[in-house]
DNA sequence: AACCTCACG
DNA sequence: ACGTACGTGAGGTTG
């Protein structure tokens, strides 16, 4: 028999928006709603099998309902804007798939359906209604099925009704469930129903009298006494009400039943679609030879010292190979390499064939076959076995990968695969687990596998990135910073920094007797001992115990943050005691025993330079974090002592001055601004003076400290309640305080709006040098979110600015070092300071190039200022 | 694993 | 009315 599928589209749409979660693509357009929508019907369609199968939407145009009541459907008007945008993607979408998509003017989805459902019914098909909206209850008959989604415990389940189920459920057959909903009514759609009968009532008086008419000539026998006083009162509303409830079944419809067959719906269409929406999950049901993309390698295991030499002189007629270096916990066991992405070769160390040998083979390889192109998916780490030189011939997949979409939070190879090839394939984690691999395993089928991909995937990949980093007009970043970026960021990890081992021990031992004194003396002033590193007591201590006030709560318990124990500390002692033993403690477990677990044999800390990690293109620093050891206050700044360069060397320190307050000025083209840099003003003296309207010598140091926050604030993309928290003072002076500031900044204002109305247009900004940042969450119909994503437009082209330029200066800096055979290294870089080890001859040469370098990265409007200075620990340069 | 707190720019 | 300053990483507690 036949059967058509009837679907409520915008009911299933908004269940489906509000059921997942917010999932966009990489263009900023919000698709959760789309997938999930996708997800049902499909669900569905294998459950009902119809042969028949339409969409219904309704037309967003007013209905003859609103001139009865203005404010009909005013909840539906606040779809928020993630939703709206993908009404018209999900109509597209089920066109492309051949679906018949029903609009009529004048007339909601529910009207069409039931128009439909009653022309199925007479051709003699079988019906189902797909809605998440019960009212679709009243078209529920012996051959029409009313099919409800629920969701339980994130499975989503569907609900079947015929016409005895809403019987058996509510009491009331389908047509009478009108009437009763006109007389409970319904707030959600507006239906205004009769006072004081709810839904218990409403059942009640339909399935003893079953029409509200009947009820209305019986009136005088309904009980209570309020419900029958109210449906006399509001029998004219009843009427309406029901009329207004009341599904129409005599819509116009354009289609006929033969354009609604059901057919595949995986269409070629279809398919382009849910790529440029990038629904990876539904990928899989397309059956598109040529596109689907299939990953399987050949692999070829070389362990004899013959097979090698003759495999390497093969390299000398390739053009691109992809390269993969085979390690596991800094052991070197082989090298990894594919010559046309299908078959993946593994030379594997051994007594003979040593890292040595291989590193020295292909070094030979490189420099002989200039055509040679090395396309690796983590350069950095294969510098440290195969020192290959930066000639513009190795690429960097999971680099070129993040600069495309630098939100993402890995880069590996399933990543690649999946973005960039369209290939959906095993992590290391399904295969391997927590195996490790050893010579020992190469041979077994998964580990191969796993080898096979990462050495394979980013050499097929490539040609994909290269293009996409060309039309983002990307690729001339990539290639001049990021690229040598890698080598930068790979000697200083070699490098590493010293040491004091000793002096460190000392420290720590210091800081452990304070920590014990401060220990004792808080648990004499709460009179009990607790454990102080937890909030949860630490606050229950404080609040309950001893009343203070300025309780503020967290989602947990109080809040104890600095903010609120600053507030106290001048009137309580154990609060300060706490503040310092937070700050004891802290440098204590993260800095002082923290950072003596990474001094290697050689005294010296290699971290690791991440350079795949932030949104707005900084480098991050782990294991340990070299680039948050303590500075703001002398006790934890000391810790710098014990960082200490090599025997016959000095650290040369320098940073740039308020480089992004600079970039800004740049950017805004401020004529004060610019021509305060040019003159080299104290600028938070001048912000200052401008901003509370004092000549510049009568600024004093608090006007100068709030001048300074507010220059802050504009950077991190001003609010009034973010600057207000900063300094402790109302929203309105601080308000006054940015008003007063863009009067006297008037560029800024300009650049900061034009930098939210761009990124508004495009869904992300852009750095100087192209870098890009998409924000989704200027799309948000939430507030805050929005409002975030709105300073996140002001904040990131200025921080990712400033991070392209120290780049730049690392780079010519490193270059220079290397080129002149200079014996000092770069050693750390500290987002707009670097540090170089220098050998005590060359303090002079050093401070010159590192100045001059880092000042000519760029050119600006204004210069761009750095200060040098030198010294024997880190802590004495600076 | 999530949360809080705090170190840096 | 909404409730946050931008970008990070690490250690500790808690469930």
């Amino acid at each position: 028999m036949e059967k058509i599928l009837l679907v409520d589209g915008h009911s299933i749409l908004n269940r489906a928006f509000y059921g997942l979660p917010d999932l966009t693509n990489s263009k900023g357009q919000h698709t959760n709603a789309v997938l999930g929508f996708v997800n049902i019907i499909l669900k569905v369609l294998e459950e009902e099998k119809p042969t028949h199968f339409a969409v219904a939407f309704d037309v967003h145009k007013k209905t003859f309902r609103h001139e009865m009541f203005e404010d009909y459907k005013g909840t539906r008007k606040g779809m928020p804007e993630e939703l709206r945008s993908q009404v018209p993607l999900m109509k597209e979408l089920l066109c492309a798939m051949g679906v018949t998509v029903l609009e009529a003017p004048g007339y909601e989805a529910d009207d069409v359906i039931g128009t439909l459902s009653r022309i199925g019914e007479r051709a003699g098909m079988e019906v189902s209604v797909l809605s998440g909206d019960r009212d679709l209850l009243q078209l529920a008959t012996e051959r029409v099925l009313i099919k409800i989604p629920k969701t339980k415990g994130g499975q989503t389940t569907v609900e079947n009704y015929h016409a005895e189920d809403v019987v058996a459920l509510y009491g009331v057959t389908p047509m009478e469930f009108i009437d009763m909903k006109g007389l409970m009514g319904d707030t959600s759609d507006n239906i205004p129903g009769v006072p004081g009968i709810g839904e218990k009532t409403a059942g009640k008086i339909i399935s003893t009298y079953h029409t509200i008419e009947n009820a209305y000539a019986h009136v005088e026998e309904i009980t209570p006494k309020k419900a029958k006083e109210n449906l006399t009162e509001f029998y004219e509303q009843a009427i309406m009400s029901k009329v207004l409830a009341t599904i129409k079944c005599d819509a116009p419809i354009d289609s006929r039943l033969e354009d609604m067959v059901y057919q595949d719906l995986f269409t070629s269409k279809a398919y382009e679609m849910v790529k440029q929406l990038e629904l990876k999950s539904l990928l899989k049901h397309f059956d598109v030879a040529e596109e689907k993309v299939e990953l399987t390698f050949v692999t070829n295991l070389i362990t004899d010292l013959g097979d090698m030499e003759a495999y390497f002189s093969t390299l000398m007629n390739c053009k691109e190979i992809g390269v993969f270096a085979m390690c596991e916990n800094k052991e070197f066991l082989g090298m990894g390499i594919t010559r046309d992405g299908k078959q993946a070769d593994f030379i594997v160390c051994s007594m003979f064939i040593t890292e040595e040998l291989i590193a020295q083979r292909f070094m030979e390889v490189y420099v002989k076959n200039p055509h040679l192109t090395i396309i690796t998916n983590d350069l950095k780490a294969l510098l440290k076995t195969l020192p290959i030189p930066s000639e513009g011939r190795v690429w960097d997949t999971s680099v070129a990968a993040y600069l495309l979409r630098p939100l993402k939070d890995t880069y590996s190879y399933d990543d690649i695969a999946r973005d960039y090839l369209g290939a959906t394939i095993p992590t290391r984690k399904e295969l391997l687990d927590k195996m490790a691999i050893s010579v020992f395993v190469m041979q077994e089928e998964k580990v191969m596998q796993y080898l096979s991909y990462e050495i394979c995937v980013p050499c097929l990949a490539w040609s994909k990135l290269q293009a996409d980093l060309q039309d983002m007009g990307m690729y001339e970043l990539y290639k001049e910073i990021e690229m040598p970026t890698v080598y930068v960021l790979e000697h200083m990890e070699k490098e590493g920094i010293r040491v004091d081992a000793v002096a460190l021990q000392e420290y720590s031992r210091m800081l452990g007797e304070k920590v014990k004194n401060l220990e004792e003396q808080i648990y004499q002033e709460a009179g009990e001992e607790f454990n102080i590193n937890s909030p949860k007591q630490l606050g229950e201590v404080l609040f309950d115990k001893l009343k203070l006030p300025g309780a503020k709560k967290t989602k947990t318990g109080y809040s104890t943050n600095v903010d609120v124990l600053n507030k106290l500390k001048n009137d309580y002692p154990i609060v300060e005691h706490v503040l310092e033993y937070r700050q004891v403690a802290k440098l204590k477990s993260t800095y002082a025993d923290g950072l003596s677990v990474y001094i290697g044999e050689d005294e010296r800390i290699h971290g690791t330079f991440n350079q795949t990690i932030t949104a707005t293109g900084r480098i991050s620093s782990t294991e340990p974090n070299l680039q948050n050891i303590p500075m703001k206050t002398e006790l934890g700044r000391s810790i710098r002592k014990v960082f200490v360069p090599k025997d016959g060397y000095v650290f040369v320190d320098a940073d740039y001055s308020q480089i992004e307050l600079r970039v800004l000025a740049h950017f805004s083209e401020d004529e004060k601004l610019i021509a305060a840099y040019n003159e080299n003003q104290d600028i938070h003296a001048l912000t200052a003076s401008q901003v509370f309207g004092v000549p510049i010598e009568e600024v004093d140091d608090l006007m100068r400290r709030n001048a300074k926050a507010v220059n802050f604030g504009i950077v991190y993309g001003i609010s009034a309640f973010g600057l207000s928290e900063d300094l402790d003072i109302s929203r309105k002076e601080a308000t006054a305080y940015i008003d007063s500031y863009f009067n006297t900044y008037p560029g800024i204002k300009m650049f900061l709006d034009g930098s939210v109305e761009s990124a508004k247009e495009t869904g992300m900004i852009r750095t100087m040098y192209g870098r890009i940042r998409q924000i989704p969450e200027l799309s948000s119909s939430n507030f805050m979110q929005r409002s975030f994503g709105e300073r996140i437009a002001m904040n990131s082209p200025i921080q990712g600015t400033a991070a392209d330029i120290i780049k730049i200066a690392m780079i010519h800096v490193h270059e220079r070092l290397q080129r002149e055979k200079l014996r000092s290294s770069l050693i750390l870089q500290i987002h707009d300071e670097l540090l170089i080890e220098t050998h005590k001859e060359e303090v002079e040469i050093v401070k010159q190039i590192i100045k001059e370098e880092m000042m000519q990265a760029a050119t600006l409007s204004i210069p761009l200022v750095v200060s040098v200075s030198v010294g024997d620990t880190w802590y004495d340069a600076k």
